[in-house]
DNA sequence: TATATTCCTACCATCCCGATAGGAATACTG
DNA sequence: CAGTATTCCTATCGGGATGGTAGGAATATA
C-alpha cells in the first residue's frame, strides 16, 4: 500500500545524482547509466522535471541537465508533485463533491488529515537532506 | 498520488456503519445499501475483514456481520493493512536487497521515514475517532 | 423443505504503468 | 555547410492491478 511509482523513484535518484555534481551538467544518458535507469524512459522523466522548473536543460551537442536551484531549497514534495501530482488520498481533497459520495462522508476529514501529514513530511525535507543523509 | 483504493474506502465506510449500530449485526446487503457500495463487491471486502479478525460473522438466515472489538480499540492502520497490506513506499522497507537497487540507495531512509510517518498517523487514530469526528 | 445469508471461485473490462521506438528540433564543431 | 550529439515529442505496446459481476456451494434458521 502507498507504493511510490518507479517514475518518482527514478526522478529522485536522478535529482540526487545531479546534486552530487556541484552545478556541473549531465546528459540524460549519463544519469541513466550512473543510476541504472532505462535510458529512454528517463528522457521523459527529465522532461517533466524541466517543465516543473526543477532542472534547467540545454539541447544540442554538449547539452544536458543541471539543477535549477540549490539542493537545500528543493523540497521532496516539489519533486513528487512534479511527477505524480499532488497528494490525494481521495479525489475530494480540495473540492467537496468531487467524490463518488456527493456531499462528503464521515471519513473525509481523516483522509485530509492523512494528506496533511504526508505533505508535511515531504515538504520539510529537501534534496540535500536526502542526498547526504 | 497516494490515492486510496476504493476497496479500502468501502471497508472503512462499512466499518464506520457497523460502529453506529452499537453491537447489532448487519447483513452485507444492508451495509451496501446504506453506504451505496456495490453489493456483490462488498461481500468480498467483508470476507477480508473477517479473515483479519476485525469483524465477526454468522452465516445462514439472520446472519450478518458485527464489529469484533470496540471501535475505540480498532486502529485505522489495522483496517488499511487488512485490505491493501502494510504501508510500503518502496519494496525494500523491511528487507534490504528486495529493491531493484540491490544494496540499497541514498533515498531509502527517506522512504522508510515516510512509511513511519504514515504508520504513525494511521496507527494513532481509531474507528471511533473517524466515525464520530 | 424453503429461505436467507456468508463464502468461494472464476471471470471480465478497463485503466494505469513501465518501457520501447522513431524521429524532429536544436545546438555545437570542424 | 555537413556531421553529430543531444533534448524533446508522439505513438505504441504488454502486463498487471483494479473495480466489478456471475454463479453457485456451504450453512443456518424457520
Ligand atoms: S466524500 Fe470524498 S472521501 Fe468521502
Ligand atoms: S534500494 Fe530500496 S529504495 Fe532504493
Amino acid at each position: 500500500m502507498f507504493s511510490v511509482s518507479a517514475k518518482t523513484q527514478y526522478a529522485i535518484r536522478a535529482m540526487s545524482y545531479l546534486a552530487t555534481l556541484g552545478g556541473r551538467s549531465a546528459t540524460s544518458a549519463e544519469i541513466a547509466s550512473a543510476e541504472s535507469i532505462p535510458s529512454k524512459y528517463l528522457e521523459g522523466i527529465m522532461s517533466l522535471l524541466k517543465t516543473s522548473g526543477l532542472v534547467d536543460s540545454e539541447r544540442g551537442k554538449h547539452g544536458g541537465y543541471r539543477l535549477a536551484a540549490d539542493p537545500a531549497s528543493i523540497t521532496m514534495l516539489s519533486i513528487v508533485e512534479a511527477l505524480d501530482g499532488s497528494v490525494k488520498p481521495v479525489t475530494c481533497v480540495d473540492a467537496i463533491g468531487s467524490c463518488a459520495q456527493g456531499q462528503g462522508c464521515q471519513p473525509r476529514k481523516f483522509w485530509i488529515g492523512l494528506k496533511d501529514a504526508i505533505d508535511e513530511y515531504l515538504g520539510e525535507r529537501t534534496l540535500k537532506d536526502v542526498t547526504e543523509g
